[in-house]
DNA sequence: TCGGCTTTTCCTGGTT
DNA sequence: AAACCAGGAAAAGCCG
């Protein structure tokens, strides 16, 4: 359920990779990484925005909620302002998962030690991260929630009948392609900057290179994004991956869906290399 | 303009 | 039934 491919992309997206200043944490990448207790001078006052959403990102995590469920926009906030928050106004801004929030940051507040599991994130400053994909965001003219629904951007338009896998090619919008970062890359950078990755995606072996689509749409709509090519969808980007197996750049990973591996002609992707 | 390369698009058919 | 996988075919788009 929480894993959902293609519910709420925009709010989470928007959220994470868009043009704010500061960007959730990725705890999808967390599970199966052992615990480990916040720095002692990260008490909930002294906060961060980006610390805030990390927060909230490993609350919703432990809970299995969908982190896309709640507005992370509410929570632009540092530790501070957090920790002035009423159990109102967490429900008035998240709902009924507030009372969690809630919970939690009282909790902190007291023991000024985060007790949740929140695996073994590096958490670096944003500014040491040479974002490897400055320009993807999300405007608001793409993602905007009234204009496209919470439904996947596979889904046809609803002016045009689904006429979609007629012999007859339509005739399509030019694309271009810019060179430069491949989609493997792409992929790689993804998993290398968890800082950005919303739980988009995972390492299920972080030395063999394994990986899992945890978003599967989610990420084909960034990549989409980054090729200005609003109709990319998980299917197509994965026939994409999969000519990567040939070449040596991904080995089949067989019987589990969503998960690739880096193969031999992959670079980058190590921890040594980094 | 051309060819190579990578990716996109569409497709059939199979699997989970 | 939906989502995913495999891979063929063809075309788009970029680059040298």
């Amino acid at each position: 359920m929480s894993l959902t491919s293609t519910t709420t992309l925009d709010s989470q997206l928007t959220a994470t990779w868009g043009p704010a200043n500061t960007y959730p944490d990725v705890s999808m990448v967390m599970s199966g990484y052992p615990g480990r207790l916040w720095p002692q001078e990260s008490q909930p006052q002294f906060w961060s925005k980006y610390q805030v959403w990390e927060w909230l990102q490993q609350v919703m995590d432990m809970h299995q909620i969908d982190a896309s469920s709640i507005p992370f926009q509410n929570f632009d906030i540092d530790g501070h302002q957090l920790c002035s928050l009423s159990y109102q106004d967490f429900i008035r801004a998240a709902g009924s998962v507030g009372q969690i929030l809630f919970h939690s940051i009282s909790e902190l507040k007291w023991s000024g030690q985060c007790h949740v599991e929140i695996g073994q994130l590096e958490i670096k400053p944003e500014i040491d991260f040479s974002c490897p994909f400055p320009e993807v965001s999300y405007p608001p003219e793409i993602y905007d929630p009234l204009i496209h629904s919470l439904a996947p951007a596979v889904s046809p338009t609803p002016s045009s009948p689904d006429i979609k896998r007629s012999y007859s090619r339509p005739h399509q919008v030019k694309k271009h392609n810019p060179r430069g970062t491949h989609l493997w890359e792409f992929i790689r950078d993804i998993l290398l900057n968890p800082e950005r990755n919303p739980g988009l995606i995972k390492w299920e072996d972080r030395t063999e290179g394994v990986f899992r689509f945890l978003k599967s749409e989610a990420v084909a709509q960034l990549w989409g994004k980054k090729k200005n090519n609003s109709s990319m969808t998980y299917e197509k980007l994965s026939r994409a991956m999969r000519y990567y197996y040939k070449r040596g750049i991904l080995e089949r990973v067989d019987g589990r869906r969503l998960v690739y591996k880096f193969g031999k002609n992959a670079r980058g992707w190590r921890e040594s290399e980094k």
